[in-house]
DNA sequence: GCTGGCACTCGATAGGCTTGAGTGCCAATG
DNA sequence: CATTGGCACTCAAGCCTATCGAGTGCCAGC
């Protein structure tokens, strides 16, 4: 991709933030007061002339403005859009959350989630963390149905692992309780991500509880499993509905539902630091219209999760960027130890 | 309210399913094709007229069909549309979901809300039991930041209740384990709505632990702290937008994720049996063009939780009464011991 | 009490016209 | 040679009007 030079640029800048705050297709009068270019209206036509053949802008219709393509979109990203901050009002809203919770990891994901939101006026998602490097720091077997146990791994970090186990044989009350010790010490104060070898013990009917418990956690660590994934915001989505042509705001507000598939997608997305994927950039045929900007949240340098936001491809992409950037670094804070 | 003669209740019903199909206003041939009455349309238009005259139904405008009113739809959930059994399918995918479920009791109340929400067509709410006559099985206190602590309480239903306890003073690794210990056995086997009286003990720096865990578990059995609210489905009402005039799809969406909000909502409404909420029944202006239908599930009789859906005025009543109460008598069913 | 007939109403649809925002092109200009 | 004012052209949106037809209310007759 060509650079454009400093004109261009500023024109195709003002198109983007134009069409972005009010949604109608941008004409060269319209650059040509919004800019402070000191150029002509016929001028800016023919700028506006060159970024149409390179693919930057497209018109809906003859004797229409201009409207950004997710090419264009994708420059003012990389070249215009360079980082800001939010707004202070937002920053000291994002500030007083993350002093003030005290809660358990999943209820703090959730409220990010839904901070998260407020702050970019975007759905937005949160991925919680693998919990491979955290501490065991209790395991717990508790019965359900007569053939179906629960385990329960508390950890370090105050989120709560629970599987369940169904047996393949009876088991007595009294070997339910042995298992569920013997389980606790085998756990307790080590990382899930060294789970990898069997347990080794006396060969009794507990044992076999211990084994089958041991097992149905392993199968858990697949990834298939799906991370948790915190939804917030999706009221958003609705409100921008006139954005969404080809596909329907109540097919998207679905597959935010469909946590296991939005788990493996911004998995797939996500890179080292924040990240955009616009419009046609996604593979999803349901996604054409949408953007995604996320990035993942660090605790000492390692990425451990993700928070990002998802709206149509004509969003406020400083804001978001600066939104998902703000809660990403705060989140990764606030769960440093 | 009167009653309706026999012909009068048929020409409602009528209209009444028409337009719950159709969204098109219902004229006196339609009802005449529709419903097997061997009375001419002139007949028919003088019923509507009575119908319409006592409140039953209205005209969107001159020369328009019918639409029912609250007041139409109230008298046909009321008297007309008898109890319903859902289709095939339906129940037996109902079936096959509780009989393959066994994940954890959160799990299982979301699950149980996408499923509801698919059953119904409508966006579905599910309210948690009630934790009171749950037994407990294993407690835990664990770090999460130097003065906070996060006691984790796990149910002999499989469900676990965490709840941050900020402390006044730093308290060493050691006085938290000594505490942790000592609440699990305090706790053990004990049911939550049994926790009334403040424990006993030696006064040492454990036992203050113990009594701000203590105090901080019961502060959580305050209402306002909110049930525990599942919601599936939301995209429902999006594809229902154009049921909406005076109030917005993304503010519906938002109400739904203000989890405190819907609970103390669902909480008020709750009867003894099938409830069905129409339109300006509620209180609640935003909900003036959405009816409810929701009924509790029962464990050995006694009410713990709440599912419901919620949709337009103009949804298929006997379609979502069908649906909540048989999901509401199988979650029941599931959960009984 | 029911029915067929009939005049009437009024939203929806379609066509025709005007308006105006916006474009592309061009000749003139510094 | 980039820039500019001018100008002809295009085309969606808005508006008006006419038409259509679904649906009603009323009435006289059975």
């Amino acid at each position: 991709m060509e650079a454009l030079d400093e004109r261009k640029a500023a024109i195709l800048r003002a198109i983007v933030e134009q069409y972005v705050a009010s949604a109608v297709p941008v004409g060269s009068a319209t650059v040509t007061r919004t800019a402070d270019l000191s150029v002509s209206a016929a001028t800016v036509r023919n700028d506006m002339a060159t970024l149409e053949r390179e693919g930057f802008i497209a018109q809906p219709h003859t004797s229409a403005g201009r409207v950004p393509t997710d090419r264009g979109y994708r420059y003012y990203v990389d070249h215009l859009a360079g980082a800001t901050l939010l707004a202070a009002t937002e920053r000291r809203r994002i500030a007083e959350f993350f002093t003030s919770a005290t809660m358990a990891m999943d209820e703090l994901l959730l409220q990010t989630s839904h901070l998260l939101a407020r702050v970019s006026a975007h759905a937005a998602v949160v991925v919680g963390p693998q919990t491979e490097a955290v501490v065991v720091r209790g395991a717990q077997l508790v019965r359900l149905q007569p053939r179906v146990l629960l385990a329960v791994v508390i950890l370090s970090n105050g989120s709560v692992e629970k599987q369940a186990v169904a047996l393949a044989a009876d088991a007595s009350e009294q070997d339910v309780a042995i298992a569920s010790a013997r389980l606790a010490e085998l756990l307790d104060g080590k990382r899930l991500a060294e789970l990898r070898d069997v347990p080794t013990g006396p060969e009794d009917a507990a044992a076999a509880l211990v084994r089958q418990s041991w097992d149905a956690l392993q199968a858990r660590r697949d990834p298939s499993h799906g991370e948790p994934l915190y939804v917030g915001g999706a009221s958003h989505l609705a409100a921008e509905q006139e954005a969404f042509t080809g596909t329907t705001v109540s097919h998207l507000i679905e597959l935010l539902e469909q946590h296991v598939v939005m788990a493996s997608l911004l998995r797939e997305l996500l890179g080292p630091g924040l990240t955009v994927r616009i419009g046609s950039e996604n593979a999803r045929a349901d996604l054409q219209e949408c953007s995604i900007v996320l990035a993942p949240y660090l605790v000492e340098g390692e990425p451990i999760g993700t928070v990002g936001v998802l709206g149509p491809t004509r969003m406020d992409y400083r804001k978001a960027q600066a939104a998902v950037t703000a809660i990403s670094q705060q989140l990764g804070r606030q769960l440093s130890p």
